[in-house]
RNA sequence: GGCCCCAUCGUCUAGAGGCCUAGGACGCCAGCCUUUCAAGCUGGUAGCACGGGUUCGAAUCCCGUUGGGGCCA
């Protein structure tokens, strides 16, 4: 099968979550075909553009891995891809249907078809241009517009390769413009002519488009080329039932990369949202999506962006991950909490207890939360009532005691013995031989240890942090507990 | 409002007439494990929107209703 699709984003803000879904189908489909994934970016509307969107845009493909073999940046066989360089293809279409009388130029002024909208808003007339100058033959030396003449009965076929033959009767279809006055082409025209040109094969787009498909179908008839193969994939809804947007709040690509999801979870998850493999595989790697990707298997039905979904894939996608690799895409959220950089080495000796941190993180930038005390010079900062725990609650000096004990018990491990399987032998022995629970032992190390009652795992982490430092921090919790009025 | 699309657990979905007493995943609930928090394990909860057809047989096909969504205004 012969591929060649395209993603044409407006550069009017950065690319969310429902746009980039679009991409990553095409993304998926070409890949899975060995075609082209192209990108092209459809910038005729001059007024929305935003500056420095275009390389956002780019930034968030990268960012999921989404390679492009034709675009503004690298080029290809049908460069501009940019519209706004590409006027002079949209201005010959746009001349030739005219001259053929498939198009015509009109001038009607905004105020004229206000007047005519609303009169026919009161008359409860559908909307839309009444093709007043269609027979008037305007002259191009005014100002107008170009507008398609579209077949005034019948109707129009979209064929759907979702959906099949989807009909719309002409009558209810207007004569739309194709080229605006500024000589800019609508996305009616500039898409169907740089599709054509461009030779894509397919075009993969968001459901809202469908209601303008005929308009497309009756380009691309009056132009005299094949039509493409409309795929429209359902949109994705918010939390609230409706089309996902900026109200949703956080729905950029961006964002998602700022809080802490991996651009593979998310990947995964953007994926499932509308196609599905089979009836059980849920967790899949880039490259096993791609290989089993197809058209067949997207569905028609609108999904909805659930967060927590993606939250759980994104925590179990961190939970996979190699130590290393996790420790190394830590390490940014780690420096900023302490406010410095973190070596090689320093990020290093946390590989030991990585794997325990992984199972904790859901989001990355949660990863300093379980590793800053590592690098916290000072004393940590935690009230006594959580040295004290549920054990010793309002007892200080049981607490102290406790903490005494431990203390001890920790001066005397040989240093050959400060290990994992070394603490936690010791300290349980403390426990039994005071007659405690082990977790009434535990909790005042912890929270003197790392400043934290929610930590990972207590005797990982004492390995990690040495005996000097260790016993140095219950020391300062001795004195802390020595001191109620604190 | 007009046109168009869609409809399986709360959510994402499997299901292309008998394999369905409807499967999986997330969530949720309970239990186990347990040094906090997690993770893990076990079990459970919950759905074919409704009404008509077609058929020996319908979640699956057809029609209608309802609901949701999109586009145009």
């Amino acid at each position: 099968m012969n591929v060649r699709v395209r993603y044409g984003p407006s550069p009017t803000g950065e690319p969310h979550v429902g746009n980039i879904r679009t991409a990553l189908f095409d993304w998926l489909l070409a890949r899975r075909f060995g075609g082209q994934f192209i990108v092209r970016i459809e910038d005729t509307d001059q007024s929305r553009a935003v500056e420095g969107t275009e390389q956002l845009i780019l930034d968030a493909l990268t960012w999921l891995g989404l390679d492009w073999d034709e675009g503004p940046d690298i080029g290809g066989p049908f460069a501009p891809y940019r519209q706004s360089e590409r006027l002079p293809m949209y201005a010959e279409a746009a001349q030739r249907l005219v001259e053929e009388a498939s198009a015509y130029r009109c001038n009607c002024s905004s105020e004229r078809l206000d007047a005519l909208r609303k009169s026919q808003q009161k008359a409860k007339q559908p909307p839309g241009y009444d093709r007043r100058c269609r027979d008037l033959d305007v002259s191009a030396q005014e100002p107008h517009v170009v507008r398609l003449a579209m077949p005034s009965e019948g109707d129009t076929i979209v064929n759907d390769y979702l959906r099949g033959e989807v009909s719309f009767q002409n009558s209810l279809l207007d004569d739309h413009v194709l080229l605006k006055r500024d000589g800019f082409p609508t996305y009616h025209l500039a898409s169907v002519v740089d599709d054509h040109h461009m030779q894509i094969t397919h075009v993969i787009r968001g459901e809202e488009w469908l209601s303008s498909a005929p308009r497309h179908v009756q380009t691309y008839a009056a132009l005299g080329w094949d039509e493409p193969a409309w795929v429209h994939i359902p949109i994705i809804r918010g939390p609230d039932g409706a089309k996902l947007s900026k109200r949703h709040g956080a729905t950029s690509v961006r964002q998602y990369a700022d809080e802490g999801f991996l651009p593979e979870a998310l990947l995964n998850f953007l994926a499932l949202l509308g196609w599905s493999k089979d009836e059980t595989t849920t967790i899949m790697s880039r490259d096993e999506i791609t290989e089993a990707f197809s058209l067949d298997g997207l569905g028609l039905a609108s999904a909805m962006f659930d967060i927590e979904r993606l939250r759980e894939m994104n925590a179990r996608y961190i939970r996979d991950l190699d130590p290393s690799d996790f420790l190394r895409r830590g390490r940014p959220h780690l420096e900023t909490r302490v406010g410095s950089s973190v070596s090689d080495g320093a990020l290093e000796r946390l590989l030991p207890i990585a794997p325990a941190i992984q199972e904790r993180v859901k989001l990355m930038p949660e990863f300093a939360d379980y590793t800053d005390f590592f690098f916290t010079e000072g004393p940590l900062e935690y009230d006594n009532s959580e040295l004290m725990g549920r054990a010793y609650r309002n007892k200080p000096w049981a607490a102290l005691e406790s903490v005494e004990a431990s203390l001890k018990t920790l001066r005397s491990i040989d240093e050959t013995e400060w290990t994992t399987p070394g603490l936690e032998a010791a300290l349980r022995e403390l426990a039994s031989e005071r007659g405690e629970k082990p977790g009434a032992v535990f909790t005042p190390i912890r929270v003197a240890a790392t400043g934290k009652r929610i930590a990972p795992p207590l005797f990982e982490t004492l390995e990690t942090l040495g005996q000097a430092l260790t016993v140095e921090r219950l020391n300062a919790a001795a004195e802390r507990l020595a001191r109620p009025d604190d």
